[in-house]
DNA sequence: CACAAAATGACCCGTTCGGGTCATTTACCC
DNA sequence: GGGTAAATGACCCGAACGGGTCATTTTGTG
């Protein structure tokens, strides 16, 4: 028995939900919230197998409440239900600790499908879901630096000093600063660190 | 009609994926390899919707072979279908361009969903593959930094100065220092730009 | 309350970095 | 074949950094 709770404001959305589950074989859902902080409240009492839980939320939002459950509850599994595709608040819900993100419109055979796959140590997302998470580990292509910026800023991510990069590339310490000088203008950053965290989160190496 | 390759050293394989495909509506397989050159040469050629692709190769490996395919085919669907499970591989895999990633005792019927999902923007992945993506989005807990370090360490990530540290903290430049002094310590590093690259790699903020 | 861990602040000094301006050679595209 | 982009190398200088050693205050847990 697959226990559920819910974390929902509308509350036709989460009496339906509440409804659904309790129908089906396997699940119950004995517990529902309407905002975050009686959720992390309730949850810390009464621990479920699954969260389902919405994004969009009166008072805390549903990122922060699931960082918030994750920190106390570290195996719980959290499923987002949200009708936010939004690219920012996807990555943020998943960061914060969400092992799944469904958007609304999911069929009801779907969403019970899902809670099955999490149970099983799966990860459900929506399709759209999916090829934004997998896109997001894609390498920029026509990469506005040049082969031979790539390879300082590669070696600069190694952590390593104008010297040590002429070294390796087996050039003069003085065309490293220029290729770092060019690099900086095209990424719009003054300094090494700066250069390194654009380059990483930007997947450009 | 979906017309898709395969790339597959193992000729069962290989013909019984091909056979599946012909005998299912709306799929077509016209073209198989055994080897990635000939793939990339023979997809130059003649470009199919969808590649079918192990990993374990003899020759250039499929990851690789994922790259050279990608760059002339930036738009090719290709769905890595093997028995490697090891994470590296996986993402790998993805980064090169795989946009999904199937384990090889996949039931036939869910290859054929996976293909149909691809081709209306999914990224399809066996259970294990997507809760692997999604975990790698989660933060390390019990960070070996302190609450404050961290603090410092994000700020870092935004390529600020000692002097932008301190005002952005409301510390002085000198403590900023000692922060950075431990978490130098801490993470093994002894620069800026090699503790955000650390620090962004490892998902320590 | 006592003790430990964390956070705070300060000084010195040699090295590295960032930005400025200079120039030459190689490679590729029309 | 001539022009453009890329890659290479050099110098200067002030600001920023990294490592060293010093000490005080705050916080939290037993």
């Amino acid at each position: 028995m697959i226990n559920v709770a819910i974390v929902e404001d509308d509350k036709d959305i989460r009496e339906s939900l509440a409804l659904l589950i309790n129908s089906t074989d396997g699940f119950m859902c004995t517990t529902t919230y309407g905002e975050c902080m009686s959720a992390i409240k309730g949850i810390n009492e009464d621990i479920p197998d699954i969260v389902l839980m919405d994004i969009g939320l009166p008072g805390m939002s549903g990122v922060e409440g699931i960082r918030r459950i994750k920190e106390k509850h570290p195996d719980l599994d959290i499923i987002v239900l949200t009708v936010h595709e939004n690219d920012d608040i996807v990555f943020e819900a998943l960061c914060a600790g969400a092992c799944g993100y469904l958007v609304k419109e999911t069929p009801t055979s779907r969403l019970l499908d899902a809670m099955r796959e999490v149970k099983h140590g799966g990860a459900p997302m929506s399709t759209q879901i999916a090829r934004m998470v997998v896109g997001s580990f894609q390498k920029k292509t026509e990469s506005l630096l040049t082969a031979r910026e790539i390879d300082v800023l590669n070696q600069l991510c190694k952590g390593k000093s104008y010297r040590m990069i002429a070294d390796s590339l087996s050039i003069s310490e003085e065309t490293v600063r220029r290729h770092l000088k060019s690099i900086y203008r095209k990424l719009e950053v003054h300094s090494k660190s700066e250069a390194v965290a654009k380059a990483l989160k930007e997947n450009l190496i």
